[in-house]
DNA sequence: AAATGTTGCAACCGCAGCTAA
DNA sequence: CTTAGCTGCGGTTGCAACATT
């Protein structure tokens, strides 16, 4: 598919890329008869040809049936952000107390929904404050580095005061009541061929 | 209808911490 | 003490899907 794929670097055994419903199936058919753990092993054993780090993101981030998709719900929002300006950007801790939610999803979920907002505030901030000319916020991943820097400035395992939301406390990101964020969808990937499948599919499987 | 821009998300990478040898 | 291997984390990337022009 993509670079990634072709780019299997030194290994030309080890795959990269979007996994197969094989190789899911596979994953979860060994975690079933063997429990988790010692990924390396693991992905050997199971005869995919996969990193151990790539079994596990998988694992943990899609396949773990404890793992809910779709909807963030407007309650779990509320805590993400609470979480977030308590301990910055430590999606894994935000993450163990959203239970079935993961990091990756957590983050991306920061990144995507509500970095939005924030920069909108701070933009709509700017215009009233002063007409300077602001360059460049233009391509999705820009938003990234806003607010990773923002919550990196700060050494690990200090507490997080909470930067993010200067000038964006939680009126301007969400004004009137709090609204979801999320158009609703249906709790599984795209589905059109076989690159895609619902998680219902593999467990029915 | 086609081209272009934007968004959401799965997956990869690099680094740090831990542990056993 | 050192080192190698493993795990977990946070940041980043690339692409499909969707929206807009």
């Amino acid at each position: 598919m993509d670079k990634r794929q072709c780019n299997s670097s030194q290994d030309p055994e080890v795959r990269k890329g979007p996994w197969t419903m094989e190789e899911d199936l596979i994953l979860i058919n060994y975690i079933a008869n063997h429990g988790e753990g010692v990924w390396n092993s693991l992905a050997k054993s199971a005869g995919l040809k996969r990193t151990g780090k790539s079994c596990r993101l998988r694992w943990l981030n899609y396949l773990h049936p404890d793992v809910r998709r779709g909807n963030i719900t407007p309650e779990e929002q509320l805590l993400i952000m609470e979480l977030h300006a308590k301990w910055g950007n430590r999606w894994s801790k935000i993450a163990k107390h959203l239970p079935g939610r993961t990091d990756n999803e957590i983050k991306n979920f920061w990144r995507t929904r509500i970095q939005k907002h924030i920069k909108q505030a701070e933009n709509f901030q700017q215009q009233c404050t002063s007409d300077k000319t602001n360059d460049n916020n233009h391509n999705h991943h820009s938003t990234s580095q806003m607010s990773t820097n923002m919550a990196h400035h700060e050494p690990m395992g200090t507490t997080y005061s909470s930067p993010s939301y200067q000038g964006a406390t939680m009126d301007p990101i969400f004004p009137t009541q709090f609204t979801p964020l999320i158009p609703d969808q249906p709790t599984c990937c795209p589905t059109n061929d076989n690159t895609y499948w619902s998680m219902e599919d593999i467990w029915t499987i």
